[in-house]
DNA sequence: TTTT
DNA sequence: TTTT
């Protein structure tokens, strides 16, 4: 018996500009915090309530996180689909803590769904999860190819 | 063994006005015609490359129906989460015909990605499908409750 | 601007039989634990490797979790469909912790993949979050109601 | 202004085996068949019904094309993860004539919910789409690859 | 017929 | 910490 399946979709905006960190082999990572929010009217006293979740959502690679950079800002709109996993870790006093992210591996997708805020290029964005050159980068050697551009972010091979 | 899923996410511009339809039971549907584009660039030439699919998005219910009308525009950007349906019909030669659309049942989701564009009334969209006092109306007699809001339009019950 | 989806959908096996928690208020919710998994050979080694993540999946409600104690076992199959949500909550030391779960509220979808597994009933279950009148129970006052049966899972009002 | 998403997901059986075609240039699709199904109690008359919904779902390329063959037959329980497509055709008369199917393009995702049946190899399923080499030859030149068998079925480039 |  |  086989067969699993572990996704996670989400439109939402930025709470934050995308923090990025490099590591010594040169990966880099691009952390995308997303609220996600539903209202509602309570049923007893009519009142309107709200709720938002936050969600941590991290793009590796170093063409997702380019695009991050690029184009994403603290407001911006945008769909992502990844999955689920939950990282072990310990905290100071040695004891194991648990946090659960959306990771988008390479078969993650990211859409912009606004235009650029900001950012002073002008150009839009697009589906950059189906840059594939540039998903594979992301465990190789080539650590920085800056040549990504607005031109690129909607490279998807079709069928 | 049983279960199965019937699942349509699409997020896509529309490409016309919304088309809305009466019976004369009272009941309205709105059909919505959303395109979704990709492109890339072709292996072989280099070349950028575009393919847009369009899609029949059926929106039935007063409620959805009434949302379709004062929000959306040609042009809006929206969310959109329904079931595959294949209708059968017969052209004027008597011939069967099928014709597959996405239709918002109870449990679809309408959710708006822009602001409200030149509706003249300034207020902003949501999660419509989540109004369920409304999705429930779809097959009801009231058939036109005018009391629909921007104020209604984020309704969920909450977990 | 407006608009936001939060949604995860698993496929996978109970690892575990459910465990049903009950409230003073009569409530009660079933905790499942899903693991997906997926192997890949390796790039360099071309080892083949696994990887398992443990999903902790909240269902509220006196239906659904009927039907967790009903039809679910350890090495069930599911499919679920529900929202991430991270609680917040203190350990012994009074430290903040975080914990995400994915919860089945009122849109939420849990089908059975597979046959009932000794159960003892022999019927099959079906599209569970659909019984409608059952997920409205489940922030209410809600009237213990034994009535589930096999019969009742694939309830759905269609569109 | 940007991004799109077109997304279908499917769980259900194989109304029949398999259909695979052959092109002269060597490239091959299958097409699955495959019946959805939703049930619920009517509201004024208490009788249950019951709705199928059958959906043709093309794989392209070698790769998925042999799974097909070897892995997937009629009543087969499969997830399906692809794109809505409309096909547009002449009849014999030479009227246009429309057919929406559900793609599987490079970034599709085929997993086998059951296990084998009585195709004589007594190996499990997987996650098929994930088989990235074969998902890439697709639109190649592409060598018939001969060689998939059990073991390669849950190839996943991991995050 | 949208959007970039 | 976003957005409405």
């Amino acid at each position: 018996m086989a067969g699993s399946v572990n996704k996670v979709i989400l439109v939402g905006n930025l709470g934050a500009d995308p923090e990025v960190k490099s590591f010594q082999n040169g990966g880099r990572i691009a952390t995308l915090r997303i609220a996600t929010s539903e209202s509602w009217k309570d049923r007893q006293t009519g009142e309107r309530k709200e709720r938002t979740e936050w969600h941590s959502v991290v793009l590796s690679g170093d063409g997702l996180t380019g695009v991050a950079e690029r184009y994403l800002r603290k407001g911006s709109k945008v769909y992502v689909e990844g999955q689920l996993r939950t990282r072990k870790w310990q905290d100071q006093s040695g004891a194991d803590r648990y946090t659960t992210e959306v990771v988008l591996g390479p078969r993650g997708v990211l859409t912009m769904l606004d235009g650029p805020q900001g950012n002073g290029t002008g150009q839009a964005g697009g589906n950059a999860g189906g840059h594939r050159q540039d998903t594979r980068t992301q465990g190789g050697a080539q650590a920085s190819n800056g040549d990504w551009g607005a031109d690129d972010l909607n490279d998807e091979i079709p069928f």
